[in-house]
DNA sequence: AAGATGACAGCCCAAGTCAG
DNA sequence: CTGACTTGGGCTGTCATCTT
């Protein structure tokens, strides 16, 4: 069959004007096609019309079943969500996980460190190697932008991939090619038939700042600094706006390879500055713990001339040997480690103390701050984690405070400005009640959390607990998504647990066109359809 | 063998950005 | 508007290892 004779829109009717009969016929088409295309798609890679025609196909179905509900197939296309493809990017696996590092703050951190890999190491053969003032050491500046992965064969660049949660990213291969620095053929010779080279995709402060005014001048609204604005620019869809973005692009490190080609990470980084690849000019191999701690501080003060943000320094051990058999952590690599610099800080008032209720009925406190901007974004709330961080710091309601962004990124309290506490304020106490069911909240011997008693008389645990299963397990129920459960509790339609698993009921029944049903046969139904275990699913609504 | 300590995985937090 | 994705710190509960 060719392409063509399966294309839609050729006589197409407008969907207002099907009659009921035409529309029948018309689904039935559909649901053929689409599967058709997906097989194509999906199992051969072979597609026979573009996307764009593949979603016109899907739309029209959509469009259709939204006019004529009671007219949705059982093998409706717009039942097998799974089958889509990707509306946006694609995912990639990365074959090595891309971990993030162990960070330290202060210099007992590092010095932790180093005594931890020397413990490591206890060999006589090795202690020489990892002697304290001995120790070879990469340390290199710690860009603040966001790590992407390259993948060359045979010296050609043939996928770039964001870091994801470290097990999957995002195929950015069109967006990668548009930055000057990252070439679309390694330079040079020596590099393995298969590299994916690791490194930093980040903005120049200039750039951004031109960027931005050019943005003013024409009205229009301006990021708010230049790491998001990196990571935007990288998930753009239209690979000529990413373009128009100056990114640039620093290799650290990498991850599969077909062979090995260095002995270090000093060599490595060499190799690729000859593979024509940008390199950061500031690394440096120290000797010895004292070494890395005289850089760090040199770094501290020459960070402001920089003409990129950087938020601290990367240490390695050199050796490659070494490296391997340090190994890693789930999180990050037991040979590496971040070294921070101190946050930015600003003052600010905490107008009041919110409580939320969690899914395990844990009440967390929030602070609710006046806005102010640290670091280059406007905070207006800090987590204060429980009832005992508080009372350490001590904060009151209307208290200055002194607030920063741990990482640079999450906003933190780090404490009171007791000169500005207003008179009469007092000690904040903490609720003893939940706040939304009224039970007794109580704190379990040796925990740091006050949790709510009433289990799932608590609408407050019951939603989230609904809203984690939802998400979690991608339950995706038109008019059921996480959003619309926290909907559904203010405007009063779920009270109580019972409701919810009415409330779910009646979606899934409706949409299943099913009338009246059983708890078993809903269970079944989602049993089925999702392979989500009945255990699982009671034990997730905490249904009796 | 029992208790204490440490390591670790999993999750949550807040803000900016883009896609749909 | 919602959802997904980026950044990193820290709490929580479990499990392994160390100490008494």
């Amino acid at each position: 069959m060719r392409a063509q004779a399966m294309a839609p829109h050729i006589a197409e009717r407008p969907v207002e004007l099907l009659a009921e009969e035409e529309a029948k016929g018309e689904l039935a088409r559909l649901a053929i096609a689409i599967a058709h295309h997906d097989e194509l798609y999906h199992a051969k890679d072979a597609p026979e019309i573009s996307d764009a025609d593949y979603d016109r196909l899907r739309q029209r179905n959509a469009a259709i079943e939204a006019r004529f509900p009671e007219l949705i197939r059982a093998d409706s296309p717009s039942r097998r969500v799974g089958a889509a493809p990707a509306a946006g990017f694609s995912k990639v696996t990365h074959r090595v996980p891309m971990l993030s590092l162990e960070n330290a703050f202060e210099e007992q951190d590092v010095r932790d460190f180093f005594a931890t890999v020397r413990n490591f190491f206890r060999r006589p053969e090795d202690l020489a190697r990892v002697a304290e003032d001995a120790i070879e050491i990469m340390a290199e500046p710690k860009i603040d932008g966001l790590s992407a992965a390259l993948r060359y064969e045979d010296g050609r660049l043939v996928l770039g991939a964001t870091r994801g949660d470290g097990v999957t990213g995002e195929d950015i291969t069109a967006n990668i090619r548009t930055l000057e620095t990252v070439p679309e053929r390694l330079a040079g010779h020596g590099w393995p038939d298969m590299i994916e080279i690791r490194g930093e995709v980040y903005m120049e402060r200039a750039a951004f700042l031109a960027f931005n005014a050019e943005r003013a001048a024409a009205g229009e609204q301006v990021f708010a600094n230049p790491r998001n604005f990196a990571a935007g620019s990288l998930r753009q869809l239209d690979p000529s706006v990413t373009a128009k973005r100056p990114l640039k692009f620093f290799a650290y490190g990498w991850g599969e390879t077909s062979a090995g080609f260095a002995r270090s990470q000093a060599e490595a980084l060499a190799r690729f500055r000859d593979w024509g690849l940008s390199v950061n000019p500031h690394s440096r191999l120290c000797h010895g713990i004292a070494e890395v701690i005289a850089y760090h501080r040199d770094l501290a003060e020459t960070r402001a001339s920089l003409p990129y943000d950087i938020d601290g320094v990367v240490y390695k051990i050199n050796d490659l040997d070494l490296q391997n058999r340090l190994g890693m952590r789930s999180r990050a690599p037991r040979w590496a480690l971040a070294h921070k610099f101190a946050a930015e800080q600003a003052q600010t008032v905490m107008r009041d103390i919110m409580i939320t209720v969690g899914r395990q009925g844990t009440l967390t406190p929030t602070a609710m701050l006046e806005p102010v901007t640290v670091g280059g974004v406007v905070v207006q709330r800090a987590t204060l984690h429980n009832e005992d961080e508080i009372q350490r710091k001590d904060a009151r309601i209307g208290d200055t405070v002194i607030v920063q962004r741990a990482g640079d990124v999450i906003p933190q309290i780090v404490g009171v400005v007791l000169e500005r506490r207003p008179p009469g304020a007092e000690p904040y106490k903490f609720p003893e009640k939940c706040p939304v069911c009224d039970s007794l909240a109580v704190r379990e011997p040796g925990m740091a959390a006050r949790r709510c008693t009433g289990g799932l008389i608590c609408a407050a645990q019951a939603v989230e607990r609904l809203k984690h299963f939802v998400s979690r397990d991608n339950f995706d129920i038109e008019g059921l998504g996480e959003k619309h459960i926290g909907a559904f509790w203010q405007d009063g339609l779920i009270r109580q647990p019972g409701d919810i698993f009415r409330l779910k009921a009646d979606v899934i029944a409706e949409r299943e066109g099913w009338g009246e049903v059983s708890a078993s046969k809903l269970i079944a139904a989602i049993d089925e359809r999702r392979r989500i275990s009945l255990d699982r699913f009671i034990n997730a609504l905490g249904i009796p």
